[in-house]
This record gives structure tokens, sequence and C-alpha cells, in this order.
RNA sequence: GGCGCCGUACCCAAGUGGUUAAGGGAGCAGUCUGCAAAACUGCGAUGCAGCGGUUCGACCCCGCUCGGCGCCUCCA
């Protein structure tokens, strides 16, 4: 969706503005006029008259307060530009969010969403706007989220020190489903209104923990049949449900939220031990497939693991990783994930395991201990399993 | 000058006017294991930036201070 795609509405509405009074053109713009929106300065808690007119911007001495902002800006020879009533121009910047948002969401919505620092003005603008010209309330909720900072400073492009997500998936040695769901991990880590200190050390972090699920619904996949701990399930499942429920209920406390995933998961654990049906193993795996949906958490089902063996996906991306050479922004040190070594193809690994358990059969530890060293050197971890065989991962 | 966010153990991070201040990671010590890994068990803040105040009682309420970050009619 873009706002070039909405110049109808967008006129349309400064047209519907200067009607009722709230907005007036001069020269080729279109400005709307604070004052005769007399909530103006609710959602930020600002006055008027507390803001200091002309601290940063000299103040244009056409507006008929300082605080007027711009609904359309004419254009100048060269700018690309739309026609309007009041002349050639573009939209003023605040203007194309409630255009669109009455357009395709209604004149009242539900949540509005962004960063601290768009409070104000653009999100007082949008108000001033869209209630100005509807009489209607426009968003019931605004849900504002901290900043993303890199050594305790903001993430911004004026700043320089930011980088992308693709950057993050290009400079992880990680499959990409992988580098997603720790991220977002990551994220979900700490309330959405708090500020979050990006690091190398966070991410990898939440990797572990992520890793800890999916070791779990390995072993859940894995274990023999048997039933002790299968009514013990449903309670700690039941208990955790409930628990979730509140803590995403209590403005979005997903900190919490996994916290009680984490909990589920040493229970899950310790009647593991104890045992659980195949039917029960399932239940849990689904489980956590359905809690961590909320939050996009644990939709992978044959990730990570020597299941994805051929995909070559594993292999592909190293090569990205190696290619990509070094990071030339700030952030450089943040992204750069500890020992990249480059990646072994999977019939490779598979190769070395079957080797390495020939070796085991025949007491040869000498050599298996090489070859687990080997593949360790390589970001391989192998678990042998309780009946000789192994799985690998990385 | 105005408005706002944040400061909790080695690290990340919830939380409450008064029961043991969640959870994770790391660490240490065990169980298990050929060795590992995973899993499990145990240990870890008498204290929640500092100082005052309110209160029978504050980490949580109020004030001040210190420290970090951000916004305040341009551009998005």
């Amino acid at each position: 969706m873009k706002a070039t795609e909405h110049m109808p509405e967008i006129i349309g509405l400064v047209n519907r503005l200067i009607q009722k009074g709230l907005a007036y053109p001069v020269a080729g713009d279109v400005y709307f006029q604070v004052e005769k929106y007399q909530a103006y300065g609710r959602l930020s808690k600002r006055k008027l008259e507390d803001l200091q007119a002309g601290a940063r911007v000299e103040v244009d001495e056409r507006k008929r307060h300082p605080m007027d902002f711009a609904l359309w800006k004419g254009s100048k020879p060269g700018e690309p530009s739309w026609e309007s009533p009041w002349g050639p121009g573009r939209p003023g910047w605040h203007i194309e969010c409630s255009a669109m948002s009455m357009k395709h969401l209604g004149e009242t919505f539900d949540i509005h969403g962004g960063g601290m620092d768009l409070i104000f003005p653009h999100h007082e603008n949008e108000i001033a706007q869209s209630c100005g010209a509807t009489g209607n309330e426009f968003a019931r909720y605004w849900v504002h989220n901290g900043f993303v900072q890199i050594n305790q400073e903001k993430m911004s492009k004026s700043l320089g020190n930011f980088f992308t997500i693709r950057e993050i998936f290009e400079k992880s040695k990680w499959p990409e489903a992988e580098t997603g769901e720790m991220l977002r991990y990551f994220l979900l880590g700490t309330h959405y209104r708090g500020p979050l200190d990006f690091s190398d050390q966070s991410l990898l972090e939440a990797k572990n923990a992520v890793n800890g699920f999916y070791d779990l619904f390995i072993r859940l996949k894995e274990s023999e049949e048997r039933t002790m701990a299968d009514k013990g399930l449903m309670e700690v499942i039941e208990r955790c449900r409930v628990a979730f429920r509140e803590a995403m209920n209590d403005d979005f406390n997903t900190s919490v939220a996994i916290a009680e995933l984490q909990r589920l998961k040493g229970d899950v654990n310790k009647l593991l031990g104890q045992g659980l049906s195949t039917e029960a193993r399932k239940i849990a795996r689904e489980e956590f497939r359905s809690l961590g949906n909320n939050l996009g958490l644990f939709q992978l089902e044959k990730w990570l693991f020597n299941e994805i063996l051929g995909t070559g996906t594993l292999e592909a991306h190293a090569a990205t990783v190696r290619g990509a050479g070094t990071v030339v922004t700030p952030g450089a040190d943040a992204l750069k994930f500890l020992g990249a070594a480059p990646s072994l193809l999977n019939e490779e690994i598979e190769g070395k395991l079957v080797e390495r358990n020939e070796a085991r059969k025949q007491k040869n530890f000498k050599k298996a201990d090489e070859i687990r060293q080997f593949l360790a050197s390589h970001g391989i971890v192998i678990e042998d399993k309780s009946d000789g065989t192994s799985r690998w991962k990385r």
C-alpha cells in the first residue's frame, strides 16, 4: 500500500479540513490550524505555550501559529508533484497516515503503533487531522515502543549506527528461519515500552534459549513409549495456558509470557524423564506450537537439525557469510557473530557421524573424539543417544 | 525551558505497599555419560542508582539528586 496511490483521499481529507475551518491555504501550501483544535497536545501531554517555537527551525511567518503544520506543500520546480486544488505539490508528512487508515480501517480503529519518538509531532498531528475532520475518535489505543539502542544510543539513520534485519541475516552463520526466530525471541524478551540494547551477546543468548526449546521438541519426538506422567502433563499445560494468557493480557507482557514458556519447558522435561506416551508428547509439542504462535515462535518443524539434510540451506548460507566480508557501519561489532566458521555440507557431517559411530563400536574412543573435535571446530555439536546412534546440530 | 522513557544479581530481564524480589543466560558443585551434549538436582541479590519524605511497613507512593536515552513547528 503506497501513499502515492491515495492522492484522491489525501486531497479530499485536506479539503474537508479547510471546509471545517480547521485548515487554511497559503500560497500553494495548506496548514492545519492547531489553535482551532482544542484537544491538541493531549496525546503527548504538551501545551502549545510550552513548546519552544523556533528552537530548532525558524518559524515560517506565513503560518498563523508557529505550531501549525503542513497538510499540503506546494512543490518547487523539479520536485515530484501531484495536481491539487492548491496547485502542484505533495502531501504533508502526517496526512497520508490519516487518509490511508481512514480508507482501509475506518474513521476509528483499535490500535495504532509506532516508536516513542513519533508521539510528537507525528501522532499528535494525525489525531488532530483525523478527529478534526471526522469528529470521531481516531485510534482507541496507542502502543508506543521503546528504542532499539546500540551501545546505549538510539539506533537511527542520522547517527549512522543502524543496520537492517536483512544485514543481520546475512552476517549470521545460521539459516534465515533460525536467525529470524532468535531475533524475535530477543525482541520479545523485554517489554515493548522499554529500551532495547542490541548486541551480539544478546542475540547469542536468544539463540541459546530458543535452542533449548528445540532440544526439548527433539526429545519429545524421540522418547520411548511410557505413560507414567501423562496426567501431570495436562495439569502443567493448563497452568501455563492461564499464566501465558494473563501475561499477554497485561499490556503484552511478553517477557513474562516467555518466562511461562520456560517454566513449561522445564516441567515437560521433567515429565519426559518420568515417561510420556506418544500421544502426550504430541500434545506437548502442539501446545508449544500453539502458545508460541502468539509470539511467532516454535513454528519450525525440521529446523536446525539433520532432518533438513539435503536441502543445502546451511551450506548456501555459509557461502553468503564468507562472501560478505566486513561490515562497514559502526554497528559492525554488534554484528560480528562469534566464530563464524565455514560450515560443512550436511552429507559430510553425516559421513563423519557414521565414521565416528563405527569407531565407538570398536571402543576406539581416541578416533571418536577426534571426529567430535573436528566437527566442533565447524560449530557442529554431536549428541549421543542412549540407543547408540547420534544426532548433530549447529 | 517543556514533555517522556530507563537505572533490579556477572549479563539479559519481570515484578509487588507487608508471604521465599519471576524467568533466562553464564558460573560453580552434583546425578547421568567411554568422553561429551542434552536433561535433572543444588548454590547465587538481607537487597532493587543515591538521599530525603509519607506510612505501622516501600524496591514498589511523593520529592530531590546522580547516571543513560529520546522528543519539542524543517525532512520522514
